[in-house]
DNA sequence: CGTCCGTTTGATACATTTCAATAACGGTGG
DNA sequence: CCACCGTTATTGAAATGTATCAAACGGACG
């Protein structure tokens, strides 16, 4: 029942536009061709040229590395409106997974980082660069933190970036989130039970969250 | 006895240069002038103005973060040859704090970022900062391994920055190891005992390690 | 020689992981 | 519509790793 709140979100994007159009690392000059991927199709590997740069239409995006033994470092998630894929080498770092149903916008690389594009899109890509050096700045402070603070930061980052109102609706699984904040799928799913037996949140699915106290939650990542 | 293996090292950086120096994130065009500071005297702290940007001729820097209940996060040892403090906004997000002496290079950040000094600086400084991306990228991954995991990262990573053959001086304490890689500082200790007792390491003094077997540790940071 | 600070070592407490079992959900076919 | 199944999520109990607390050690320096 409350998957409508999200359904309902107005939203379109064109396929050609020149504004900023999401809450995360937007590029004005962005132009692609709309692609879509299926749940767990990859858009790229890890090793693969890094040729292109997306920016999400519609769906979630897991951003991820393999590790040791079946572990899975789970990097970024990427939302509606991330720009990402701007790999400073010539190949991708991370593997980038589909979650859900994701469409995308794609352009090459090499037509941001030509000098013939000159110097405004250098700049803004400077700019995605350095925003995105910002939340992975971020997220390693966010794995120096307990197990209860790295959930509450998690939910006010979902909060801030795909909440409507005080409701949030999660693409991602428990072992998504586990592998993303580098715990384990049951301290995960522990800290949920927690939050909601506090009156913090409460759980109508296991996908969708209503924070009853956001600020409470907020300050508990300091 | 193992200090004049660092004392003695060749070395030596005119103060005006065009130049590649040093492993990390150096810049050819940087030019600035010399400044010094002593043991624990800060560069700059958390909200300052970013006006000027630094290259480390001398001496090692740890960029760090102040938590609450007299908790620290550092997030970089900055060490010579190394060029640091391009942050994105217009406040540093870090202090920067001598540990030993310390001599610097320094330029004003305008200088580099002004349309005037055309398009290549900008491209060497999108290098810097998607270095600097991967450097935290790699650290991130790092706080997801086991203590002595990080421990053996940490010993790897001090090797090729400064190592001379299989020996490292660290210019760094025991807490500032403690704070990069998330541990306590007994945890610290312990792992390095623990090392010399597999005698993967030797220790003749705290700061002055040997690596006996450094494709072992390597092995271990996988 | 004694003091001070950083380091090491030991004993205990605690948070989180691991292992194991149960429960809930989503899809499929009868 | 319901029964079945595989998958995902939850819950419990035990094991583990690391932090914390406390004390001893060591070198540098007056």
């Amino acid at each position: 029942m409350l998957t409508q709140t999200a359904d309902a979100r107005p939203y379109a994007v064109p396929s050609r536009f020149n504004v900023r159009i999401g809450p995360e690392n937007s590029i004005g000059l962005f132009r692609g061709k709309e692609k879509t991927f299926s749940p767990n199709e990859d858009l790229f590997s890890e090793g693969d040229p890094a040729d292109c740069i997306f920016m999400i239409t519609r769906g979630a995006v897991r951003s991820y590395k393999l590790l040791g033994e079946g572990r899975r470092k789970i990097e970024a998630f990427r939302l509606r409106g991330d720009v990402f894929g701007f790999d400073s080498g010539k190949e991708r770092e991370f593997c980038a997974q589909a979650i859900d149903e994701v469409c995308v916008l794609t352009a090459r690389r090499h037509s941001f980082v030509d000098a013939a594009t000159g110097y405004e899109t250098m700049r803004e890509l400077c700019a995605v660069s350095a925003r995105e050096l910002r939340r992975v700045q971020q997220h390693t402070l966010l794995l120096a933190m307990t197990a209860p603070q790295r959930m509450a930061c998690f939910l006010i980052e979902m909060l801030r970036r795909l909440g409507e109102r005080h409701i949030v609706e999660l693409p991602m699984s428990r072992q998504d989130i586990a592998d993303y904040l580098g715990l384990s799928i049951e301290t995960v799913s522990r800290a949920f039970a927690r939050f909601e037996a506090s009156g913090l949140i409460s759980l109508p699915t296991s996908r969708h969250i209503v924070l009853h106290e956001p600020e409470a939650l907020q300050r508990m990542c300091e």
